[in-house]
DNA sequence: CTATAATCGAAAACGATTTTCAACTAAACA
DNA sequence: TGTTTAGTTGAAAATCGTTTTCGATTATAG
């Protein structure tokens, strides 16, 4: 389960694990979809009772930190958090179950490199999400 | 000049003409850059001293409405306002200066119809911007 | 087992946005 | 050109998500 190495992680940058970020780790770790700091809450709660929404923030921030955690944006909000791919990867986004997928997006570098040139920009960065709905929630 | 066209549209709608509401128009139809509900404040006072900031939120808010302006989304907030584009189009900004520059990424599109397929969603909608360095701040 | 600095949750503070409200005014109509 | 009226205004209050403060707690090193 990769929750073990997150907080592996967070114990070698320092910080103590306690059952609080425990909850936030495994909590954000496994889910499918991006949550927002309330959902995380919400969900770490069953597994910590006593878990505040503050330390919820602070974990978040932390997993952000060290690139464990990701920012997704969408249309209903900026501040919903999602495991991190490995290198450099895009979402695909099921605007049903908001279920969140990586893909590669390396071929794209060429396009974007002129698309700059022809408006006399170099580019540094892209950003791009996909949004759809998914095999599962097409069936209803 | 293109606030004009603004102002037509609002008034078919039966909004009515304010010296309020074009402040802001005029603001955002000749910015070259996306503006916070701040900045429009800011500048739009110059023109309309008396503005006030409620009255930027709930103009933007109907600009937005009739697809006047576009929100635009940056890694230091989610809350800036554009010049819509006409069609489908995409953002190139400048890391520096902020300059915001539209083109066309029609080319993309059976690529990202094919990012879906390979993991079972229906693609319908997609987002994408490019950062980057334009001409004029490179010189820098 | 002890010492200590990191961490905790509750409450207060904060900043951005929205709502409320009484005064004002653009626009339709007489 | 006046009058009427519903849309619009800005100020102040309310609200919401997020951050800071603080005294109590606790993971960890020794």
């Amino acid at each position: 389960m990769s929750s073990e190495n997150w907080l592996v992680k967070l114990r070698s940058q320092g910080y103590r694990l306690t059952d609080a970020r425990r909850a936030v780790v495994e909590t954000m770790a496994q889910s499918p979809r991006a949550l927002t700091p309330a959902d995380v809450h919400d969900l770490a709660k069953e597994q910590y009772p006593a878990l505040g929404l503050v330390t919820v923030y602070r974990t978040l921030e932390k997993l952000e930190e060290l690139h464990l955690v990701q920012r997704v944006h969408q249309e209903q909000g900026c501040n919903a958090y999602l495991a991190h791919a490995d290198g450099h990867q895009h979402l695909l986004i099921c605007e049903s179950c908001k279920k969140a997928v990586y893909f590669e997006g390396d071929d794209l570098d060429d396009f974007f490199s002129d698309v700059g040139k022809k408006h006399n920009f170099t580019v540094k960065d892209h950003w791009l999400q996909l949004f759809g709905i998914c095999e599962d929630c097409e069936k209803e």
